[in-house]
RNA sequence: GCCCGGGUAGCUCAGACGGCAGAGCAAUUCACUCGUAAUGAAUAGGUCAGGAGUUCGAUUCUCCUCUCGGGCUCCA
């Protein structure tokens, strides 16, 4: 029989007979490494192990401790799910189920309509894990289009990804080329049209959960009939499986509204309305202290400080674009004096008539405006999430009014002064996203709208801040930056956002007198950093599980006298600390020590000091630290000088005076 | 808005083939005055989300509405 030569990763060619598959590939290297193969890689092309290699291959063996392995045990996964459900509902047809983060999922319908309960997750799993014990080898096979959609005459939604793979769209995937359609079978009863690659067989898998059922619309479109997905996740041990598990049971432990009802912060009466809050006492204190930081900040800036009503005549937003182009999202209109006002869903008209109020020049530029600005927006009822997604919400909105030639400049100090003020958050990892123009619903010319991306790119480069793109994510009137921070438990939530804007200026017929006397068209950036208050009060409080830092706890410390005869000396030593700006409360309430100890901690307050007769003696206090051990007869200088070191860099006397970086 | 699942005391949750609603914590009162994560006792607290229907009788079954959660879509 004929050789071929394939290479191996560390550069060696081997020889092996002539129509080789991969599996023989891997016996003929090893026999534990045949035992752990999961597909090869031939010329970086995943494939699986009863494919044949060709002559010149670059092959790598993928095993079960691979990076890749993970993918293609739930893409297995998945199709372990949908033969479990197509055997269990006869008449039902699926459509798409690719590997996700964590796991997979699989969209089906069911026959005249039927849904899935949590119930059927039960029969479901119990009947994949037959097919799983069954050991069923997945074996690929190629076919012409034609035959593809005849042999999934019963699947339409199948069809459609034929009839798109066929058209030349990939994007659907599942398809080799677009002529050859390759399919897996791992049963006489079930076969899918699918990429691969599959792990050998069913065998393989076992260590996967299936989470929920949710409704999802065909290819995503809400103009398409609404499947049935199930969401599953697959690990390749149980001990994987298990730390998952236990990953969803930390988050949901910080919840932030949950904490947010624990804590006393905020609440959402139903009397409000949904996506509507109000903050209780200590939330309320939290976010005083984000604002006037965030404040001093801007300030300290070189930025100027405005405010608008919420609400404005129809006129602002006809020439603005957003009843045009964001009406949707809008609250409906209010008949007034024979106007119509509507709620204000942004603040940039607002700000644009700050600027349009006097002539400017050049000289006046850059002009940095910031408000603290509440904004309005109807959100789809099924949107709203706590203080993450809410229907009004207060945007920590600036907008920077600059020449053209200030752009680059700008928009790199303004990268860093945002980057700057969430670190002082605690936040320390960052990713950016890079949208471009939307498709559709968009004004202005390409021109301005590529320089306008160029500008984003440039100060991305600047920063050295790694980025993806996001291809027609942009706002109508611009492209943007959205700066995605990393919680403490590593999930991405989408904080700041910094939008460029040649458009607006022109629907308004902004200008500056330029030094050569010619009336110019100023460049707009729109920026907020926190996004919203109220969301990144909700990442705050998730990412510190409710234990705030010292700066921002509503309550620093609480004294607890032992006994009744300590209670003037904690209400002194109260006094003491409230002098010097810290926020100190004292419970002599008719409880044990070891209760009011308890509930403090309950609250998550970061000193808890208890004083007795040793104290009253000495000047001294016994210090309890959130999360650390107790410290008795520490002398009460000590303590402040503790209490000092954990909150200066957040003071106000210690704030930078000037922006971080550029543009001075 | 669409699909699925929930809503019982301030909170966490039991409960009932349809027959006067239950616990723990919290609250209030009394006693206890206490050195590092729950002192004891007593009291009060609910139109079982709202409305309609079926029924002798509905918190329980059916329908509608509101609302919350998980998704889809969207998004700060």
């Amino acid at each position: 029989m004929a050789q071929i030569t394939v290479t191996l990763p560390d550069g060696s060619a081997k020889e092996i007979p002539d129509g080789s598959t991969g599996a023989e590939f891997a016996a003929s290297i090893g026999p534990g490494l045949a035992k752990a193969a999961l597909v090869v890689e031939a010329d970086g092309h995943a494939q699986d192990l009863a494919a044949p290699l060709h002559d010149g291959d670059a092959v790598r063996i993928v095993t079960d401790r691979d990076p890749a392995a993970l993918e293609h045990l739930r893409h297995s996964t998945a199709h372990v799910l949908a033969q479990a459900v197509l055997e269990m509902w006869p008449g039902a047809t699926f459509a798409g189920g690719p590997p996700i983060d964590d796991g997979f999922y699989y969209d089906f319908e069911l026959p005249n309509g039927a849904t899935f309960t949590d119930a059927d997750l039960d029969s479901i799993d119990a009947r994949m894990r037959e097919i799983i014990a069954a050991d069923q080898p997945f074996e690929r096979f190629e076919l012409s289009v034609d035959e593809g959609r005849a042999l999934m005459e019963a699947h339409p939604y199948k069809r459609v990804f034929m009839d798109l793979a066929a058209a030349g769209d990939a994007s659907d995937g599942e398809v080799d080329g677009g002529t050859t359609i390759s399919f897996y079978r791992n049963s006489d009863t079930f076969v899918d049209m699918c990429r691969g690659p599959h792990v050998p067989s069913t065998g393989r898998l076992g260590f996967f959960k299936l989470m929920r059922v949710a409704g999802a619309y065909f290819r995503g479109s809400e103009k398409n009939p609404m499947l049935q997905r199930i969401y599953g996740t697959a690990w390749s041990s149980k001990k994987e499986l298990a730390a998952y598990l236990n990953r969803l049971e930390e988050a949901a432990k910080r919840d932030h509204r949950k904490l947010a009802a624990e804590l006393d912060l905020v609440s959402w009466p139903e009397e409000l309305g949904p996506g509507l809050a109000v903050w209780h006492p200590k939330g309320a204190l939290i976010r005083k202290i984000m604002e006037d930081y965030s404040r001093t900040r801007h300030e300290h800036g070189g930025y100027e400080f405005v405010f608008s009503p919420h609400i404005a005549k129809s006129v602002l937003w006809e020439t603005s674009g957003h009843l045009d182009y964001y009406a949707d999202s809008m609250y409906p209109p209010m008949e007034m004096d024979g106007a119509t006002y509507y709620p204000k869903p942004m603040n940039c008209p607002f700000h644009v008539m700050i600027y349009k109020s006097s002539q400017r020049s050049y000289r006046d530029l850059p002009l940095r405006f910031f408000e603290l600005g509440a904004v309005y927006r109807y959100e789809l009822s099924g949107a709203v999430h706590g203080l993450m997604r809410s229907r009004g919400f207060t945007q920590d909105d600036s907008h920077i009014f600059c020449t053209r030639e200030q752009v680059p400049d700008e928009l790199a100090s303004l990268l860093a002064f945002v980057l700057d003020v969430l670190r002082a958050f605690g936040f320390t990892e960052f990713q950016a996203k890079l949208s471009t123009r939307p498709p559709e619903k968009s004004v202005g010319s390409d021109e301005l709208w590529s320089m306008a991306t160029d500008g984003l790119r440039g100060a991305l480069d600047a920063a050295g801040l790694e980025y993806v793109v996001d291809e027609g994510g942009g706002a109508f009137y611009g492209p943007k930056i959205d700066v995605d921070i990393r919680d403490a438990i590593g999930r991405a939530w989408q904080l700041s956002t910094i939008q460029l804007d040649f458009t607006l200026p022109d629907r308004f017929g902004l200008e500056y007198i330029a030094p050569d006397g010619q009336k110019t068209p100023p460049v707009m950036i729109h920026r907020a950093l926190f996004g919203s208050v109220e969301r990144f009060f909700g990442v705050l409080i998730e990412h510190y599980a409710g234990a705030f830092p010292t700066w921002l706890a509503p309550v620093q410390a609480r004294i607890l006298p032992v006994a009744e005869a300590h209670h003037d000396y904690a209400h002194d030593l109260a006094q003491q600390l409230r002098a010097k700006g810290f926020r100190i409360h004292v419970s002599d309430a008719d409880e044990t020590l070891g209760q009011r100890i308890r509930r403090s901690k309950g609250e998550k307050i970061p000193y808890v000091l208890v004083v007795g007769d040793d104290d009253v003696a000495a000047g001294t206090v016994g210090v309890n630290p959130r999360g650390g051990d107790v410290e008795r007869n520490v002398p009460v200088g000590d303590f402040v000088d503790r209490l000092i070191e954990e909150t200066s860099s957040t003071m106000v006397s210690e704030l930078p005076t000037s922006l971080p970086a550029a543009s001075a």
